[in-house]
DNA sequence: TCTCAAATTATACACTTGATTAATTACCGC
DNA sequence: GCGGTAATTAATCAAGTGTATAATTTGAGA
């Protein structure tokens, strides 16, 4: 009786698999299909494996969680770029609106994870993290904007107008990411930038240089 | 051995209590929180009873999302009163961003499905119907207002700004209901109709008479 | 009051789940 | 090369899942 060959791997290497094979499973399938079983074939491993990095089920959905959120605001960050505030926030709109962030299986993995936080705690302190690092993203560009075009406000304002922006960008995501709709024949990325452009009370031109 | 006492009820009547037990379960303990036996404790029932009346699981799950789904926007449909476009607007924009509507266990539900609608073809149709409904009231308000005003504008345009306004009404909602934020100490309801108005283009300040 | 169909319960079943443990294998350091 | 430790597999367990069905109770109508 000859058992399946495999080999070792360097512990980040296997956590970073077993996460991303949750990932997929819960894009997939849903929550409820991220089973340990499911999880260890996807990561070509045996499910018993799984506890050997991970003490037990709660613990692994939870790192993935941390990776998904981080994984996001990072693909935002990014998508700033460098240079003027202005330009940056366009970025940062302009990559919030389309893929990979956009994305129905983003969107999957993001709803069933907030369909979860009320109940788990755990996840909910995971969740406060991300949600106040995209946040704050925003009220920096938007203080520094405004500083920008020489007309600064004061902190409670531009904690109020990222607020409202941030919710924008959250729906937008969340309708573009829907899909079902018929968003390919529209310019999500125009909407989001004149929208964001008329709520700043800035001329949406400005945007586009 | 005596079994436990038990009265008959009208179809409606208990499909009504399954579902919301169904409700329930999900939002405190998520969607793999309402198995049938917890749904049926809830319900003051036995398990084999749910069998009656659906037919299996994902149908009393589907039936109770669409239940969640139509009562949200009645509920929101019943917060725009009667009167001119732009109160009933200012109508619906309160409703969204306020109790029970914006709401952690309203959100939990909300976010629960959500998940599954991608992995879940059934869902997926009764999601659709749900969203379109609530972003064709928002159109049709739209246009009205505009129309009200003096200054109505083509299909497309209210469409896009009907997307506009559903999208950041979402995010607010969800932000909101998410808790966690100091939004009790904010005037969330303010913040929703300036919002608002801006995009439209009108005066904040009309929105309250 | 009695009957009987419909509603409800109780019980059981087959299956899946997350977890545990012992046996086996790979590979690093010597 | 070789031994020993750490990584991995395989097999198993108890608990919980949705579903099926037979036994019982209810309540409306005759």
């Amino acid at each position: 009786m000859t058992r399946r060959a495999f080999h070792h791997e360097p512990e980040a290497v296997r956590q970073n698999d077993l996460i991303s094979a949750t990932l997929d499973s819960i894009g997939e399938l849903g929550l409820a299909g991220a089973t340990v079983r499911e999880v260890a074939y996807r990561a070509g491993v045996t499910p018993g494996l799984i506890r050997r990095y991970f003490d037990n089920k709660e613990r692994l959905v939870a790192a993935a969680y941390r990776t998904f959120i981080s994984g996001l605001i990072a693909t935002a960050e990014a998508g700033c770029g460098d240079g003027p505030a202005l330009t940056r926030l366009a970025g940062l709109i302009r990559a919030s609106v389309t893929a990979p962030v956009a994305d129905g299986r983003t969107l999957s993995i993001w709803a069933a994870f907030i369909g979860a936080v009320h109940s788990d705690p755990v996840m909910a302190e995971a969740h406060r993290e991300g949600y106040q690092a995209f946040r704050d993203l925003i009220e920096r560009l938007v203080g520094e904007v405004r500083a920008e075009r020489g007309a600064p406000a004061s902190p409670a304002e531009n904690r109020r107008m990222a607020i409202v922006l941030n919710a924008l960008l959250d729906g937008l995501w969340i309708e573009i990411s829907m899909g079902g709709d018929d968003f390919s024949e529209l310019d999500v990325v125009s909407i989001a930038l004149e929208s964001v452009a008329t709520l700043l009370g800035i001329d949406p031109a400005e945007f586009r240089e």
